[in-house]
DNA sequence: CCAACACCTG
DNA sequence: CAGGTGTTGG
């Protein structure tokens, strides 16, 4: 509970904190502002929607639980199909995976009669299952393929594609060496009838390209498709490569379903017996009755990133398991005879699997790598995009015994290997966990100012704070979490003129600067291994980047009292830039009221007049208008929402508040050190809010004062590098 | 008077 | 986010 009663120790701080000024003008507007806002609560009032928006901390993730990094890879290859049109690779990832994943298998004879120059070798040298794949599409598709097949058969099986797959993958490594010059037309590559989605759109906008191309650019467009051969020799390579992992993952699951499937196998609709169906014919019709018969559910049995969750989870829960007990897929007929063997094999299935996917993996993305070191112009806005949503780090538990033995998949390490830069410079993203010292660039400092700044308030609720991230943090020093800002490598800094200085001047934000990432990942790389000696470092101030150093004091003109015609020169920098904002915006996550002589140390780059100080002041004033907006608009709803009390009102960072107030003061998340202290006081506010509104306060037009009253001493120390002119670039790339 | 504030408006 | 305005404490 916040000191409702302390509103006479406002002397306690040197700064003046009017708070109560200026605030009789209200009468009613505010009220009528959520008048709009209450019907809609009262419209839409559901138990979730409370859950969700109120009781913020209130998070549910079991689906994460059961994930596994190739479920993922597969689920965000698709996510990324949208974005990923016009980037050739990721396309074709997505559409193989998909193809694969509906059954579709006429993709793969679709590559070869495309008329492409696939070499001869490659074609001889498909595997068993491609060859008949190409007669019966269905047949490979299916875990159950070949479950008669012998355990021995498997193997060699597997061997021998793998050395195929290697002597193919030397063989196309060689010829992209030297075969650029092959020549095919790009509406032939993806014909029109293809079901894929994507390629109709393809093939229309390359068409509609060319019609448009007038004839003098000829040249110029046979560059370009020479360009784009060479693109669809790589596509083609990367659609191989993919073909045999897909296949070896077949192979791999109908191993698995094999020993899996072999207890229950009586089970089996129709009184198919896996053992007994030795003959094709046979498989072929059980196969069609369980792919008919199985719901939607049962497919993504047929997933292998499905499979590979139930290898993981055969492995982890085998040891656990009591007798008798079986995984769900087995049905209620436990077994437990076999439950030691099929720890032994799950285990060496896990192996395999773990060295097939490295392996072909590496050699995926070695592609992809090689694909865009070769690519000579700016590759498309397809690329991936960089963002990645702080929950997703936050929210993503695994099952909890995972961690507690070594038999997690360490070769998946902690998701997200999707995403291209991980695997782009072979660079182990670190994790929080792996950060152990010199943690945060900024320390705060105790501070008079900040009762309960250390321990965490007494009002959080240890189930309703379900963020892993926060409170496997909440040891760290004070209150910092370290995340990998994974954006800021894709997002270099905003331009003193407020454009992006990215080459993609996109709307959106999380529109990648690819030709930057490798550049952007080294700097990231030296900032991680430079660590703190980078404290306080000044950056130079005829750093190319430096964001304060173009900045035109548009502002000062029209000032009055301008004192010096050179204030405005270019290089100057006296004036209040966008990253200026940005600063500010950051340094509200520490004061809301900050003084002026206070602005004064913090922006010491800036000469200070009285325009100067009255626009950042205007600027906390601003901002904390929208805190507060905020602040009211989420008590309403709780009220609406039926929350009882303020016990229930909690402020995570997980939840919509947060997120509302963190997009607008730390856009682009580049900010990752929201610190603790931030959702504290937010979370006091609310709280506040909530009870006044309760106790029928808002009827007095300034009911706020009092709120602002208790707030303006919540504010913390803020962080000496803020004083640091370069703080920006210290901070967001640290 | 003035700085600082909240509120409103564009 | 900036401009304008009313309010208030010093």
């Amino acid at each position: 509970m916040p000191d409702h009663d302390n509103t006479s120790l406002l002397s306690r701080q040197t700064k003046k904190r009017r708070v109560d000024i200026g605030v009789k003008r209200t009468v009613g507007t505010v009220s009528l502002a959520f008048a709009h806002l209450k019907a809609s609560n009262f419209s839409a009032m559901n138990p979730h929607v409370v859950e969700q928006d109120v009781n913020c901390s209130v998070v549910q993730h079991t689906d994460s639980e059961k994930s596994n990094v190739l479920h993922k890879l597969l689920k965000r290859t698709n996510s990324y199909e949208d974005t990923l049109v016009t980037f050739p690779g990721a396309t074709i990832i997505s559409q193989l995976l998909k193809n694969n994943l509906t059954k579709n298998g006429a993709n793969e004879s679709d590559f070869q009669s495309n008329g492409l120059s696939r070499t001869g070798s490659e074609i001889h040298q498909e595997d068993v299952c491609s060859s008949s794949s190409r007669g019966s599409p269905q047949e490979c598709l299916s875990p159950f393929s070949r479950p008669s097949m012998a355990q021995f058969d498997i193997d060699r099986l597997t061997d021998e594609h793998l050395r195929a797959k290697r002597a193919r993958v030397e063989n196309i490594i060689r010829g992209m060496s030297h075969s650029p010059n092959v020549t095919n037309r790009i509406g032939e590559t993806e014909p029109d009838g293809a079901p894929q989605p994507l390629s109709p759109r393809e093939s229309y906008r390359e068409n509609k390209r060319k019609q448009k191309l007038p004839q003098q650019q000829q040249s110029f467009q046979q560059l370009i498709s020479a360009r784009k051969e060479q693109k669809h020799e790589e596509r083609r390579h990367l659609k191989l490569q993919l073909e045999d992992m897909q296949k070896q993952l077949r192979q791999l699951q109908e191993k698995f379903y094999q020993i899996y499937d072999s207890t229950d196998s009586e089970n089996d609709e129709d009184g198919h017996s896996s053992e007994d169906s030795l003959h094709s014919d046979g498989m072929d019709n059980h196969i069609s009755d369980s792919v008919t018969n199985r719901s939607e559910n049962e497919m993504s049995d047929l997933d292998p990133g499905h499979f590979l969750d139930q290898a993981q989870a055969l492995i982890c829960e085998q040891p656990m398991m009591t007798e008798g007990e079986k995984p769900k897929r087995d049905g209620s007929r436990g077994k437990g005879h076999r439950s030691t063997s099929m720890y032994a094999e799950g285990k060496q299935l896990a192996e395999t699997l773990k060295q097939e996917l490295n392996t072909a993996m590496t050699q995926v993305v070695d592609t992809v790598v090689k694909v865009f070191a070769k690519t000579p112009y700016p590759l498309p806005q397809g690329f991936p995009t960089l963002q990645t949503p702080s929950d997703r780090f936050a929210v993503n538990r695994e099952h909890p015994n995972f961690h507690t033995n070594n038999q997690r998949l360490p070769c998946f390490g902690d998701v997200i290997i999707p995403n291209p830069l991980n695997s782009f410079s072979n660079m182990r993203v670190p994790s929080s966990n792996d950060q152990t010292e010199a943690l945060p660039l900024v320390v705060r400092k105790n501070s008079t100012d900040q009762p309960g700044s250390l321990p965490t308030p007494a009002n959080h609720h240890p189930g309703l704070h379900p963020s892993p991230l926060s409170s496997a943090m909440a040891f760290s020093p004070p209150s910092f979490r370290h995340p990998f800002p994974l954006h800021i490598m894709g997002y270099p800094f905003q331009s003193p003129l407020g454009a992006p200085s990215g080459p993609y001047p996109g709307k959106d934000r999380s529109s990648p600067e690819s030709m930057d990432l490798s550049r952007e990942t080294t700097s990231l790389r030296t900032k991680m291994s430079s660590n703190h000696l980078s404290l306080h470092r000044p950056i130079s101030p005829t750093h190319p980047g430096n964001p304060e150093g173009l900045s035109i004091s548009l502002i000062k003109s029209e000032c009055g009292d301008l004192q010096d015609m050179s204030d405005i020169s270019p290089y100057s920098g006296k004036g209040l830039s966008p990253n200026h904002l940005k600063k500010a915006k950051l340094m509200f996550f520490y004061t809301r009221y900050p003084s002026s002589n206070m602005l004064k140390m913090f922006f010491s780059d800036v000469k200070f007049n009285r325009c100067i100080t009255s626009q950042l002041i205007k600027w906390f004033s601003n901002f904390r208008e929208f805190y507060y907006i905020q602040m009211e608009k989420f008590a309403r709803q709780a009220i609406n929402d039926g929350v009882a009390g303020v016990e229930e009102l909690t402020v995570s960072r997980d939840c919509e508040l947060y997120r509302a107030l963190n997009m607008h003061y730390n856009k682009a998340n580049d900010f990752e050190q929201v610190p603790e202290r931030f959702l504290e006081v937010a979370q006091i506010t609310l709280r506040e809010f909530f009870n006044a509104i309760v106790a029928g306060k808002d009827v007095d037009p300034s009911w706020k004062k009092a709120i602002y009253k208790v707030i303006c001493k919540l504010d913390s120390e803020v962080p000496e590098i803020f004083k640091s002119p370069n703080c920006l670039q210290e901070l967001l790339h640290e």
